[in-house]
This record gives structure tokens, C-alpha cells and sequence, in this order.
DNA sequence: GAGTCCATTTCGGGG
DNA sequence: CCCCGAAGTGGACTC
């Protein structure tokens, strides 16, 4: 059977349809009354109140309330599950190995519970994030500028990675930071770390060869807020304005396709 | 009515519960077939499968996959769901008004629908964060160590605020950097950082004052990585193991209720 | 496994 | 309203 459903079950007749949902690794929906308490990386304690339990196939817990995206309390995937009953009470916990994390739910009154093997094959498909204006850029140099060429990404300092590291026209060598959305002061500083970074590495490596390469910092951003420009324009650090693409995979997938 | 449950419901009957459920403000639950297209701050698509859908009153909008903790595809408190039909199938919409966000589900085939009023006025009471930490030390300041006088919080520099400012049994300035978890090479950084500022401040201000007085850094968290432990003693920085008190509020609110 | 960094981060607090 | 920073951040990716 690929789903099961109980309206006002008793604390047994729950038991059992969540010992079986458990086995058949199904998703699983509950609607309870419940007290919650968690220890972990942190603690918290939650009252009785109704909330939706979700159960998922991966291990994952969550138990969300009237509000809120985020779950008041969860497990992550990789958890498990175990329900057990004592003193004629329904318990529920989610046990972690690593980091140790135990969740405990005690289930007053359940109102409704379900499981059902869920049919997905689906993934999201997303676009508009810091990696595809990367992808953009590198393919279409000329968006930054006439005659800017792209030769590393990711490239390593002290300090962390630069997003794209090229030279110009003039052989001067740009460092560029991006951003997917509005670029803030902290975009600024990172850039101004990593020039310094750089400059350093430059005076002891590269300097005597050739004396007069410059070290242009780039932020690349759809836009920029007004303390960070300031900040930007006593740096002496450029902004350049790029939009992340908002173009599917699956859409270019179909231009593909119409080649074959 | 409180409540209302269809099973396997029609595209019209299933309109109907949802145009119900966001009159009385409900909380929704939906297990449904169905296609997830989101625009705004960045851009997705999601072809059909079979997903949960849960909308809060306070305007939530989350739809589920069968793994993951956090929703696929989701909208914010304060956003405006709307259910409609156009040609024979249900449509769900959540609009956000800023940022300018919409996400759209077409549904295939909905196995599930049910509104609740939920009752749940608890709050989670939480213990084990940085917050508490400081809380802690500031009212034991001789966990730092002896004679340790915290007397600023959240203490404003250019980089960032101090978790803790204060003054050793000397009459040294300490600066006290707080992590609730294992402290990582960035938080060493940070109070390199902090210190920095606070010494320029001091150059400027009152070192013509006070000769001699020292500027004493403090990374306050249960456990140090060896790297950041590394950097640490290169900058002179000193390390103190304090875990996160783990103490609920309710705790005490039972001690105090002692008293009535 | 640990470290690093992005995220439609979410969320809460302060100005 | 925006800005800032913590979070049981989660999750993907690299080493």
C-alpha cells in the first residue's frame, strides 16, 4: 500500500501507521498536539500547542507552527526517526549521531496522521545566482569590458577567493568581486582585502618584471548601495553594472534540442 | 467551522476549501501533483511532481519536496496567496509586494486538502546562543577571569561591534570577542580587526592620557580550531574556554515562581 | 570528514 | 523603513 491516513486515531493506531510509514521510508504528515524539546548544538524547550509534523524519507524532521518559513524545530536529513509509547503517551524523537542532537516529541492528542510514498523526480531548476553571472561573464567578457580577458576564477588568497581574476586591454590585471543582488559595504571590504593581498604577493613576486602593471578591483553587482560607493570611490575600486542572467538551463536546453 | 477535510476533492472543491481556509486565515495543508514556477529575487522553475503545500496565516506560502529541511520553492510571512481556476485547473499564487516576488503553482491532481484553525500560543524558549553567553558573563564576569570588569556591550567601531568591552584587575582595556560555537580563523580575524580600530581610537584619544595601558584581545567560545588557534598566538590574542549556558528561562521562571 | 562560501538565506533587534 | 549580524543557519562543493 502506498499511503495510509487516520483521522483522530488513537496514541496506538498513530503508533503503528508511523512504524509503518518509517519501514516503507515514506513521507509522512502528522497533526498533533504536542510538547517539544530539543538538545544539541543548542537547547530549547517548546509547550503543548498544535503543529504539523513532517517526516521525511531522507531523515529529515520538522515540526512547523502557525507561522514562520522555518520550522520551530527540525533534524536535519540522515537523523532517526522512532516512535515508542509509554505510559499510554506517543513519543516521537529524531536522534543525530554528529554532532549528537536529539529531538523529543510528546504527542498529546493527534488529530491526523498520514504516509505516503511520494512520486518526485523533479529538480528545482534555478538561475539568476552569484555562480551564473560568473558562468556569464567568463563566456562574454566584453559585458565588464572592451578587451577584458578572464583567466582565472576562484582564485586563492589569504584572505579567500576571488570571483574572477583577468587582465585588460593594457595588460593591467583586474580583480573581480560579484555579487548576485545589491552589493553592500561588505563587498567593498572584501575586494579592498583581497587588492591588499594581492598587491602584497605582486610586490614579491611579480613587481620586478614588470613595473608599471596596475591592480584595478572590480565590483560587479546589478546595483549598489550609497555607503558602499562611498566607500568604493575612496578605494579607488570600480563598480561595473551586470544583471545575473535569467535564463534556465532547460531553457538552452531547448535551443539545443532544435539541433538535433 | 474549525476545520475542513477533503479527500481526493474535485479542482472546484479544492478551490473552494483554499478561498475558505484564507478567509478565516487558516493554516492549510495540501498534498497535490503539481508544477512551480517563482520570479523575484532570483528565478525557478519546477515541472510536476508530488509535493506538500502549507500555507500559514500569517501568509507563508512553503511547498515541500520528500527530502530536504528547508521548502523547494517558498514565499514570506506578509505574502498575499490567491487561489483561482483557468481552464478547468487550479492555480495558487503568492505575491510579495518588496522585493517583488511572485510564485505560482498549476496543480495536476490535488490527493489532499484540509484547513485548521490552529491553536498554539507558546513560544520556543531557547538557551545555548551567543546572546546568552554574553548575558552570562556580564552578570559573572569572573569566568573571564578575576578582577575582569565588563563595562560596554555591543561596543561600536568601524569594523563592527564588540561583543564586550572592559577592563582587567591592571586597568587594561580587554576586548572580548563571543562565539557560542567552536571558533573558527574568522573570528580571530575579527578581533584582529577590532583591535586595530580600537587602537587607532586609543592613539588618537587617550593614549596621551594613559601611558601605558595595554589593549588586551579575548576570543570568548567553548572550543578554538587549530588554525584559528595558530593565528591566534601569532597575534597575540588570548583564548578562554566558556560553553554556552544551558539554562532555560523557564528554568528560572519555575525558581521564581517558588517565591509566590 | 572538515573547511569554505552562497542563499529567493530567514529572523530579530536597533536606529 | 533599512541596516546589521546571528543561526541548532542549510546545502553544495572542494580538498
Amino acid at each position: 500500500m502506498k499511503y495510509k491516513i487516520l483521522e483522530n486515531p488513537n496514541y496506538k493506531e498513530a503508533y503503528e501507521l508511523i512504524e509503518e510509514g518509517l519501514v516503507k521510508k515514506a513521507t509522512m504528515l502528522l497533526f498533533a498536539c504536542c510538547k517539544v524539546s530539543y538538545e544539541g548544538r543548542a537547547l530549547s524547550e517548546l509547550d503543548y500547542g498544535e503543529r504539523i509534523i513532517m517526516i521525511k524519507p531522507d531523515g529529515c524532521f520538522l515540526i512547523h507552527q502557525d507561522n514562520k518559513v522555518d520550522p520551530v524545530n527540525w533534524q536535519p536529513p540522515k537523523s532517526k526517526t522512532k516512535a515508542l509509547i509509554k505510559d499510554e503517551t506517543l513519543y516521537l524523537e529524531s536522534h543525530r549521531r554528529k554532532p549528537p542532537e536529539l529531538l523529543e516529541v510528546e504527542v498529546k492528542k493527534i488529530h491526523y496522521a498520514r504516509y505516503n510514498l511520494i512520486e518526485d523526480y523533479e529538480e528545482l531548476e534555478r538561475a539568476g545566482y552569484e555562480k551564473d553571472m560568473g558562468d556569464m561573464i567568463w563566456d562574454n567578457p566584453h559585458i565588464i569590458e572592451e578587451g577584458f580577458r578572464p583567466t582565472v576564477r576562484e582564485y586563492a588568497t589569504e584572505h579567500g577567493f576571488i570571483d574572477i581574476l583577468g587582465k585588460d586591454a593594457d595588460g593591467n590585471l583586474m580583480v573581480l568581486e560579484l555579487k548576485a543582488r545589491k552589493a553592500g559595504i561588505t563587498a567593498v571590504k572584501q575586494i579592498r582585502r583581497y587588492l591588499t593581498d594581492f598587491e602584497n604577493r605582486e610586490n614579491k613576486e611579480i613587481r620586478h618584471e614588470e613595473e608599471k602593471q596596475k591592480v584595478r578591483g572590480l565590483l560587479v553587482a546589478p546595483s549598489i548601495g550609497d555607503d558602499a560607493l562611498e566607500l568604493l570611490e575612496e578605494e579607488g575600486i570600480e563598480f561595473v553594472s551586470v544583471e545575473p542572467p535569467r535564463e534556465l538551463k532547460k531553457d538552452k536546453k531547448v535551443t539545443l534540442d532544435a539541433f538535433k
